[in-house]
DNA sequence: TTGTAGGCGTTATCAA
DNA sequence: TTGATAACGCCTACAA
């Protein structure tokens, strides 16, 4: 039998390094998968020929030989998203250590591409992580059917998630916001398609009525700066004084476009988002419902692991957020100040009053 | 001989598509493969029963088959810095098109952690792209001897690059500040280890002896908006009146570090940053030299495509960058208005006297 | 403690 | 135009 195709010679194999050491191949693999089942002397041996010849185990013939893959799928819909960029981070970091490597799709928040890269992936990953996927929840129960998945931020009952659950601090931003004398807000919104936006769009609307405000929905397209800049006159003509964003990053394009018409902020109009990534680093810094990014990155990898070493794991998790007021909210022109804020569900609270979170 | 460990059921085989479909795997493997060597008819029932069957070819199996992965690895020293999101993003949507899946790897600005993701994932992707790589030239060529490579942002002899040439921009830069009356200017460098920040720090030195202007060189750790907040008071200690950052983010932490102390932007200071990804973002809108990022991720994966098809391609591409003034240039205090800006090599312009480019 | 041999899902070669 | 069969590199039950 003949040589195969061009072989990226580059790499050497299991044989070769048997061959050097002169030991069996079974010994090699042994010597990097079960090393205790060998001689200490024997392991030492074979590890500095392997050191030598630059050989590392071929993950790919590993995982069609043991049928796990050692890989992750991390699937977002918007790389470029500092939020999907943290939460990335969290979990490749995780990832990583738990000896996985990670794949990134970007689903540039369409669902076909998303349906497309899941089946994709779907022989080369032990599981996948779906971030806000902008999927049908038939969808990813057929995804689900064929390869663990974990749902970061999207809500489908039989699959094990993490849900960010931001309610409570959008009614506490509401409140927080009558308080300060506004009458009339809106609600700058996210994808129709996203579980997230619905949450926040919901508890907007509950607070509003129960603190008696005038509420105006401002739908975008996709949460971009971009977007965010392009709503800023539909957000002028409702009238409303302040403006909660779907997030952070909405909340910086509607400033932009604020501070391009010459109004300021919170002077002019009140701003709050969400997500508290880039909310330190606008000007005025951006009063904004704070997540752990990292924090859901690395709970949605460890959540999947579980669900992959056959490990029991909640179907549904809950992680808090706290509305951390900066410097973009303010009482409506013309108006005096009134009673301090009042808080109900979550706890709001100033950058300065306290430390943040370790 | 018994069954293997739990194999994941879910996803079906090319055996089971051929026995439902009564033909050969060979067959199979071709429907999909190189569906001309096939009648149409054949091809038609392969890919339904398939269809049926949800099955999808194994790439690891196909992988360990041909010695094609049809994986490519982006490893970034910080997904979390829009620069690099936005590279990976062009990245991965041209590798998408072209049927490659990507990694992504974040190395967390260490070289050592960048050289562990290298070694893991040589054997499952047919090639990398390393941007603005913190390894030494050794461990570059030594992993490019391995598996084809391709560096971005990162010069190194004998490996296929792209640059990112912004040292005439840079260069612009200085002389539009000397036009605006600036005699004292700060550089705020990005890490030691990176190359374009070499290229950049020297291109402002040589532009400031130019025009005999005086300048200081203040070190950050990292190009993150926290390290350019920490830099503000040694960036004030100069008596600098403008400052040119290593990049955007940097670039904002320093005008966040300026907003903090009261001092305003560009009256009190000048800033320019670099990488165009949230200048437009920043308040005031930021000057700064533009890069195609987006543009950048595809050509890295067209030259490592090109690579791996055997096609020549230019060692060496420069890829042009353009000064691009917002508003957060200005004349120094106390200076009267002086000559229009002049420029020398890049060409600067303002963003609204042309449109962005398509 | 180590070696032998069969198989993971696919593709490539050779025949038919 | 299709089928049988041997790899690809590795792991593991079984034997020694």
């Amino acid at each position: 039998v003949k040589a195969r195709a061009v072989r990226s010679s580059g790499v050497p194999t299991i044989t070769q390094v048997a061959e050097a050491a002169g030991v069996s191949r079974a010994t090699v693999s042994r010597a990097f998968g079960q090393p205790e089942l060998l001689s200490d002397a024997t392991v030492k041996l074979v590890r500095e020929v392997a050191d030598q010849l630059g050989y590392v185990p071929n993950q790919t013939a590993r995982a069609l030989s043991t049928g796990r893959a050692g890989n992750i799928a991390l699937v977002v819909p918007d790389i470029t998203n500092p939020f999907f960029a943290a939460i990335m981070r969290g979990a490749q970091a995780l990832a990583r250590q738990q000896g996985y490597a990670t794949f990134l799709g970007d689903s540039d928040e369409t669902p076909e591409l998303e349906d497309l890269l899941l089946t994709r992936l779907a022989a080369q990953v032990d599981g996948f992580i779906l971030v806000s996927s902008r999927l049908t929840r038939e969808r990813i129960r057929a995804h689900a059917a064929r390869r663990p998945l974990v749902l970061l931020n999207r809500d489908v009952s039989g699959i094990p998630r993490l849900l960010i659950d931001a309610a409570s601090s959008y009614e506490a931003a509401v409140e927080h916001l009558a308080g300060l004398g506004h009458r009339a807000i809106a609600y700058v919104s996210g994808p129709a398609i996203s579980w997230s936006n619905r949450q926040r769009r919901d508890a907007v609307s509950r607070a509003a009525e129960r603190c008696g405000l005038l509420l105006f929905i401002v739908p975008t397209e996709k949460p971009t700066f971009e977007a965010g800049q392009r709503c800023t006159e539909a957000v002028l003509k409702t009238g409303a004084t302040a403006a909660l964003a779907f997030d952070d990053v909405t909340a910086q394009g509607l400033m932009s476009g604020l501070a391009a018409r010459g109004l300021s902020v919170p002077g002019d109009m009140s701003v709050v988002g969400c997500d508290g990534v880039v909310a330190t680093m606008t000007y005025p810094p951006l009063s904004s419902i704070s997540i752990d990014c990292f924090g859901v990155g690395q709970t949605g990898v460890r959540m999947l692991l579980d669900v992959l070493g056959g490990e029991r794991v909640r179907e549904k998790s809950m992680l808090a957020t706290e509305l951390v007021l900066r410097a973009t909210t303010a009482p409506p022109q013309g108006t005096a100040v009134l009673s301090p804020v009042k808080t109900a569900a979550g706890k709001a609270r100033g950058e300065n009053l306290s430390a943040r979170k370790p």
